[in-house]
DNA sequence: TATGAATGAGTGTTCATTCAT
DNA sequence: AATGAATGAACACTCATTCAT
């Protein structure tokens, strides 16, 4: 029952996270069935419980699985510079672009992984509160090397930062005709932030 | 069978509406039971139904009668002072005091209402973008003023604006040990928009 | 409680078993509520309770109301003659016509009361033997006077009549655009028993 | 989800039917649970929705169902004859002797399906015409051989004749204490009817 | 592994009935 | 007598989960 590394990387596996993250994206989590999601994965209801726990499991591992790979994805391009204020905005310009390029996924993240306080104290803590940190110590790193202001508090400011990014993306998402661009977004944050941010 | 002024106003709306608020607030709004809110309101379950149409109106009728008290008072205290940039500020300490002070609700509004995307296009719109909308006012003022910087989009910016508050609020109520004063949040927000919005 | 001479003949009463019999004709005895038949009353909801023990005493009050009235009518009818053939005919053409006359009542007494074989056999027994017993009265007669045949079970028969009538009857008040009259029905009635009856 | 003839044809389905006439029979309809049917089916509530859109639907299948076999029987039995008087008599001996062996599911087709006109009208109509119509084509073979009046109207008398072997029937199937045997009743029945339409 | 028929606990909603006014 | 707001028992139906094949 317990899930292993090979469940994880095999086939059935990624098309029933890959289902369910449409089908959840889609409709809810609430108001989906786990059968839409084995319709949509092309498998009997009762494969997805070889795979997963639960309908709640399900939630849970497109959670940790997608927020892997965006903090991967993240601290990967970070590396590229050691500017603290271009860290921010490429941090900024990265978030935007990877939401645009997984719609589905970031609904579900920023919708459905809400709905439940119980949710996010519980289970969503660990793998977000690392994304979290990823802000606060570029953050932490501009105010040592002097480019941002010594007022600013990174544990709260963190926070705001990351409110202002995601709010950004998850109007985006939810727009049907899409009014801007996630570049157009994503150039106004940074100008916001870094004005805002900077050291006289 | 409608709902018109006279049941809104009723002892027994506001009982009810005030009972959901905490029991939706405390286990989420479909991990609560209508009978769960009856016996928070000390009524019968089918008394909710005089009241209101279904779970779901429930849950409506938080929304519009809290997104209206919550506009009117911040309205109220905008009106107070005629400098765009003071506008904002006391915009922001407003919103984190009326969280303070309204947790139940703040976390309903916040949390629970965004489970449902359908939900938020369908029926939070109005309400909302009304909200939204006395952010952007202040935006443009101020950029028409010459306080802030006519290179920002207010109708990009309203949203990070509103995003960065919020998830400050929803930081805050979902703490359980509070780290930091609603007050102190004020402040770091306040310095962080206010330069990142100012003219040079 | 008890309901007496007086509620019986009192307006509320007559007011309230009129609309409850053209509620249950239109819609029927369990997709009707008793606040449905308030609203057609023109009376609250609890009044009905002033006058009827329960929905159930509703209905069989309709009935024991509606036979009465049509015991007495045909009882009057059949005075008028002595000659058993006769009889049988002004029976069946003052049956039919009374059904023309009485659409929905008629509708209640055979749709809705017999959707309960327990309700049928519990409180429907007595009135409607009596009117049963009228036609084996006139095939007693009969068969006395010479007019019907010997062999004739006045008891089986009785019913048989009785069904023959009524199923027309029903066919009739159901049908909404009507392609025949009662009065061709009653007619082809009289043939069919008259000859079937009588002595050769 | 859709009702396929695999479906029907499978022991459950069957099962089910069975219980649901049963238990239908015994308490009405209105007053029967779908648990009731579930428990006397020995299959779990939710089973019953894997065979049945809904409780309506139970008793709409076990109505076709019942008249898809009496029809199929009546015609069988009336291929036998050719004498249109014989047939007639042929046709009154089964039904009551299919009553006769079927009473649970003869309670249900009289008392159950008339509860609702609605019914009546939307559903009942094609299965049933087509049995009536059984009546009318002997009638209309019996006028066109001479052996019957050509006064009679077949598209009126059809429904008589029904009424009348249907009522026995009724009365037959309710009472407690059988009075008399169906075999004594299908006598009186040819008997009035030959008679009372017969060719002098 | 994979299936999908079967399960049965769980719940939103209705509506007959009551009773304070 | 009359009202109609309030009650709460009752029930059809859903759907996550299991397990025999």
């Amino acid at each position: 029952m317990a899930l292993n590394a090979q469940k994880i990387g095999s086939d059935k596996y990624q098309k029933i996270i890959q289902a369910a993250t449409r089908v959840f994206a889609e409709k809810g989590f609430y108001n989906s069935k786990v059968s839409d999601v084995a319709r949509e994965a092309q498998v009997a209801d009762g494969t997805i419980y070889l795979y997963f726990k639960n309908k709640d499991d399900l939630l849970i591992s497109i959670f940790e699985e997608s927020m892997d790979n965006f903090t991967a994805a993240v601290l990967t391009r970070l590396a590229e510079s050691s500017d603290p204020v271009e860290k921010l905005g490429n941090f900024i310009h990265l978030h935007l672009e990877l939401v645009r390029t997984h719609q589905d996924t970031a609904q579900v993240l920023q919708v459905e992984l809400r709905q439940s306080s119980k949710f996010m104290k519980e289970y969503a803590g660990t793998k977000f509160k690392e994304y979290l940190s990823i802000i606060s110590q570029i953050l932490e790193e501009g105010i040592e090397k002097g480019c941002f202001r010594a007022s600013i508090n990174p544990f709260i400011v963190k926070r705001a930062l990351f409110g202002a990014i995601d709010e950004m993306a998850l109007e985006w998402v939810l727009m049907k005709r899409k009014k801007y661009t996630t570049e157009a977004a994503a150039k106004q944050l940074c100008e916001l932030f870094i004005e805002g941010l900077k050291a006289e």
